[in-house]
DNA sequence: GGAATGATGTACT
DNA sequence: GTACATCATTCCG
């Protein structure tokens, strides 16, 4: 999902637009004790079981909301959070809804992300495809060099090396850039099979 | 019904 | 680095 754009289409026509730039993945039930997913369907993860290719959106520390794509087969459970982007349209809007902050301020992090692009609880469950919230592919996108390390800010499975990011992106969240996370670093070309 | 706990962000020291 | 805002969800009794 690293370079996928995100793309929000505002009633009134405004667009929020940016490039994914760090993610996280959580499991199904076995083995990953961190995700919403891991003791079972519940009212808040119920998106999790569901469809692939649909958003999971969920409210953190009760004041922040965070964005997944569920994207492993029915059943299956499993979905990335997107925890970082770099803006590519729509900055003066995003600024608006962050408060003021601006460049890498400006979704650098779960949190911040969600609120950039203006994504709340309506969005959960829609699809992540075909909506005025959705994902689409950058058309002459060209490969990535990615980074791979731990998950962030977690007390369960904290070994696992879910997070993926681009390795030189300034949008990535702080953790990412300060370079805790080489020591399980590799380089992955976009596409290739993994 | 009750208590603990977060897939966080910000401000302050 | 530490404090704190703030509340739904989850699990346990």
């Amino acid at each position: 999902m690293l370079g996928l754009l995100l793309i929000h289409e505002l009633p009134g026509g405004a667009r929020l637009v940016g490039r994914i730039v760090e993610v996280e993945a959580y499991l199904g039930s076995g083995g990953d004790a961190a995700s919403h997913a891991h003791r079972g369907p519940t009212p808040r993860s119920r998106v999790m079981f569901g469809a692939p290719g649909h958003f999971y959106v969920y409210r953190s520390m009760g004041l922040h909301f965070c964005a997944n794509v569920v994207c492993e087969p029915e059943g299956r459970a499993a979905a990335v959070l997107l925890r970082a982007a770099e803006p590519v349209e729509g900055e003066s809007r995003m600024r608006k809804l962050r408060g003021g902050r601006q460049g890498r301020e400006l979704a650098s992090g779960p949190g911040k992300l969600a609120q950039a692009f203006a994504i709340d609880l309506a969005h959960d469950g829609r699809d992540a495809l075909h909506g005025a919230l959705r994902l689409e592919r950058e058309r002459g996108a060209r490969a990535l060099d990615i980074s791979v390390g731990p998950r962030i800010g977690l007390s369960k499975a904290v070994d696992l090396p879910y997070r993926f990011f681009v390795r030189d992106s300034p949008h990535v969240t702080r953790a990412a850039q300060n370079g805790r996370s080489h020591a399980l670093s590799r380089e992955v070309r976009a596409g290739e099979p993994r």
